[in-house]
DNA sequence: GCGACAACGGTACATTAGTATGGTTGCGTG
DNA sequence: CACGCAACCATACTAATGTACCGTTGTCGC
């Protein structure tokens, strides 16, 4: 959604009521957002609230304190961002104001999903390091070249480049070159890999 | 959090006050409770949510309408994933069954967050690649190392690592060898990382 | 210059809604 | 059996809150 015809304004306003539901939980009242904005008649805020209502943005109930819905469901709830632009290897000015926002639902609201944390450095060259959680999509089949986790006959586990071979045999290769790849005739997929997230501090 | 030591009266009412918070987007009013559960009194239910507040559940603001705080923010649905282990860089067994998960709520749900897109490969030994998403933590100062948002005088950005240096110069360090660092005499700190993400597929 | 509109200030009013006080009932425990 | 406690009713008070009405200012396009 593209944040369509809103002011400057009415944009600022809607960031916060958005904020406060999802962070707080409960919504500003009018005279909270005129504080906010240093607006000190309560029908200045009235107004923007209408114009929110008109443009689709937000649900009211008439008379009723806090009752502002978020018609988006507020992005599925805190699952998203602001994206401030991309920082390039060189250099890139920052977007400080317009904000679209990024949003990792599709990655995490799936409950044919789970995380591994991976522990070593064996997919290094694949710029997965060691503590990196990796989010599996459960299947049983995977293409050539995906990562995938995989169970060996032993029941061990191991997350892998997935590459059939001629023989009916599988090179599960890790990214590493000081790591040698592993050759199975009986291995399975468990899931395939399709994010990656990392956490520090 | 184990449910304790809840009536099964109260446990309804902290259901229905999560519910409409999580779903309708703002919680409800002591006397929408009330009538929910055939209250008639708002004493009546004064006593719950004095309860539940006593035993941790939820947090309330004194004099505020439907000011009603989930204490464990809701347990946000798809903030968290079914953790199934560890995958070693050798070979580890996968836990099927009794799964812990893994939350990633405190990485998402602050509102002085914002993402930033990585274009190029200049943090690539840092094991972020092109089109990795980067959660930056908006602040003014970064110890020594720690990979930042770096605004430079002209206005540009850039995701490196800081070091301070005695002569008051900064230098910007980028993670990849066919890169030079950065010396700059008058850069400010926009934000420190404090996570990846990574979403293929 | 005129009308439309965003974005307010000011004020007033009627609910809505949180809170306090005082009492009742039924259950379980020492 | 007294006591504590959960779980209420009834009522009253007051602060918090939504809303309506009337103006004002500035910008923008025609």
């Amino acid at each position: 959604m593209a944040t369509k015809q809103l002011t400057e304004r009415q944009r600022r306003v809607y960031e916060l009521i958005r904020e406060l539901i999802l962070n707080r939980g409960y919504g500003p009242t009018v005279r909270e957002i005129g504080e906010a904005f240093g607006i000190k008649s309560p029908n200045g805020v009235m107004c923007h609230l209408r114009a929110l209502e008109r443009k689709g943005l937000i649900r009211r109930s008439p008379n009723k304190s806090r009752a502002i819905e978020l018609v988006d469901g507020g992005d599925r709830r805190g699952h998203s961002l602001p994206m401030a632009g991309k920082v390039a290897a060189g250099l890139a000015p920052l977007a400080h104001e317009p904000m679209d926002r990024v949003d990792f639902s599709n990655m995490f609201c799936q409950n044919d999903r789970f995380i591994l944390q991976v522990s070593g450095d064996s997919m290094i060259d694949a710029n997965i390091q060691d503590g990196d959680f990796v989010v599996i999509q459960k299947q049983e089949t995977a293409d050539d070249g995906q990562m995938v986790v995989a169970e060996l006959p032993s029941g061990e586990s191991t997350l892998k480049f997935w590459y059939p071979e001629e023989n009916g045999r599988v090179r599960l290769q890790p990214a590493n070159p000081t790591m040698e790849p592993i050759f199975v005739s009986d291995a399975r997929v468990v899931g395939v890999a399709v994010g990656v997230v990392r956490n520090h501090v």
